[in-house]
DNA sequence: TTGTAGGCGTTATCAG
DNA sequence: CTGATAACGCCTACAA
């Protein structure tokens, strides 16, 4: 290749321009310096091509200006959502973004929050699955802040964005009582895990809170959030039992369900309305349309950013927790005559 | 909070087990030492909590065990595709990934890649969608090395991983020539990017291979590789032609085309087939289910993600070219009587 | 205003 | 086998 002279430092900065390396530095940050030794000090600069270290920066400084987000699938929409805004708000802030995809495995995740003692960045924001004692512990001994987005129970020392499933799943069950539904079942993902947990609980305390039993048949639980689960999950129920509606713990197990409708010949939303949950773009893709209840992804995201970048300038500061309220979009799955709905 | 005692160091370690930081540094590198001497050392880094700094050994080092990933758009699926290869792979090496989104801005991938020269990263992987001279000029002179995702100008020495883009329409539409489609329109994406200009040619090469004329009136071109752009580009198309078939620039494009379908009352595929490219999950969870072109996301992720690192490993090699194969998945939108069709 | 010198935490060289 | 010491490239008291 090219002939490479030797790396430029403030060193050799200095030498071209004679004067010493304090002034380079000085110059180059913007310090008081007369205009005259500016001038020699940026020619040089110029000259070598020089630029700045960002690792013996790091060092000096003890900060890396990165944070990192852990997720358990870099795949899942849900994430995806939320590390475009997180991007974003770092971004804006001078931070660079590190990605890791933990899989949701409990020990990689614990692993990777005792890595952070490394010092490899300067904050973090993790999305577990499911949160174990293990993670409280290590939760209030991160060597770096921590922004945990799920749920986190009750005084754990931590900043922490949720959504809150339980009042979404209310607003999706509300939602089809109020279209005259009656037998709605309840198609949910994992139910060992934060999210799982929540929105089967939410499904029961919607209908609990109105008077109606809960009938366990009604529920059927897949292995993952995924289409594929959504579909199977839908099979089993249907074998079970009658519905003229499903609720669904997220966007891609509606679609799986709607598939699943589809294939038995059932309408939708004339035999049967469905409702998703995270308001992907998915749904407004999907055929017919998807309603769905919007967790705030993007919301959660940016929220999660900007608590973090609050706590890297005030490390002293109350944990605080936010919870970004759900919304319901209206779209052709769950029936005629409701506002929002198209044609 | 806890009282802080200060961040141990390969002095504090030392210091406990009455030996020298080098003694230390050898034993927790696994250099020869005595049993006697490693079992103090590691007695002491336990009790201290040592935890070896990333920064500082970086600077000695002169790595950080760093990859960045730098794309137009996270939310992507090709690209959330490519990143879940490239996460997989990297990690397993032991590098950190980094993230950047770009937005397609010439400026601003400009600038990324010169901020290379600052040494926060070991190498880097770029999906442009347009690659101006400006890039070519910026690519043989990185500060690290680099793996351009994405046509690259013959004799640019660069590591390069492209999909085939051409032939894949080429199998698109001889597909959809076989299934006895003779109207095939093409829904394309902005024509004034790389992969936009690519699938262009090929879709008039396609035609022209088998001694078709090219209609100019049955392409239409969006704004973006978007699921709106696809189902406003394909309300223009009818407004001019009548279709038998449509191939698409991408899947997003190709669900988009399905819905105008829908609207106007075209059946898929019995009036119209439709073929996508990029072969996403949404492929298989639309309805009905999209043959598509795959152009091995994964595939280029990974390969580009082991060109970085052999690269890395030997920084005089030549520079690589490597085409990753389309390959045509069939599914129920392109027409009944093709291999792989379900039901 | 400018220069000298020390240190951020680590690894590696060189004697002992 | 082990210990003292010099870098890695930068910033910043402190001194001039």
């Amino acid at each position: 290749m090219s002939e490479s002279s030797p790396k430029p430092t403030v060193f050799s900065v200095a030498a071209r321009a004679g004067v010493s390396v304090a002034s380079v530095s000085r110059v180059l940050n913007g310090l008081p310096a007369s205009p005259a030794m500016a001038r020699r000090v940026r020619e040089a600069a110029e000259e070598l091509r020089y630029v700045p270290d960002a690792v013996a920066r790091s060092l000096k400084a003890r900060r890396t200006q990165q944070l990192s987000f852990a997720v358990a699938d870099v795949g899942n929409p849900v994430f995806v959502a939320m590390m475009r805004a997180i991007e974003q708000v770092t971004k804006a802030a001078g931070y660079r973004l590190l990605l890791h995809s933990t899989g949701s495995d409990r020990q990689v995740e614990l692993d990777l929050l005792r890595s952070l003692a490394h010092g490899y960045v300067d904050g973090m924001i993790l999305c577990p699955l499911r949160v174990t004692d293990d993670h409280l512990a290590v939760f209030s001994e991160t060597a770096v802040p921590l922004v945990v987005v799920g749920m986190v129970p009750e005084g754990v020392p931590v900043d922490n964005v949720r959504a809150d499933s339980r009042l979404g799943m209310r607003l999706a069950v509300d939602h089809l009582l109020s279209g005259g539904r009656t037998r709605i079942g309840f198609l949910n993902g994992p139910p060992d895990t934060v999210p799982g947990a929540a929105r089967r609980e939410g499904y029961e305390a919607a209908l609990g809170r109105v008077g109606r039993p809960v009938d366990p048949a009604l529920i059927s639980s897949g292995g993952d959030f995924t289409h594929d689960e959504g579909y199977r999950a839908a099979l089993r129920l249907f074998e079970r039992r009658r519905v003229d509606a499903l609720v669904c713990a997220n966007d891609l197990i509606a679609v799986g369900a709607m598939r699943a409708l589809a294939e038995s010949g059932a309408r939708v939303p004339d035999d049967v309305a469905v409702v998703g949950m995270d308001d992907t773009d998915l749904a407004q893709m999907c055929f017919p349309t998807l309603t769905s209840v919007s967790l705030g992804s993007q919301a959660r995201g940016r929220m999660a950013a900007e608590l973090l970048l609050g706590r890297l300038a005030d490390p002293s500061r109350q944990p605080s927790r936010v919870t970004i309220p759900p919304r319901l979009a209206v779209r052709e799955s769950s029936g005629p005559g409701e506002a929002g709905t198209i044609r």
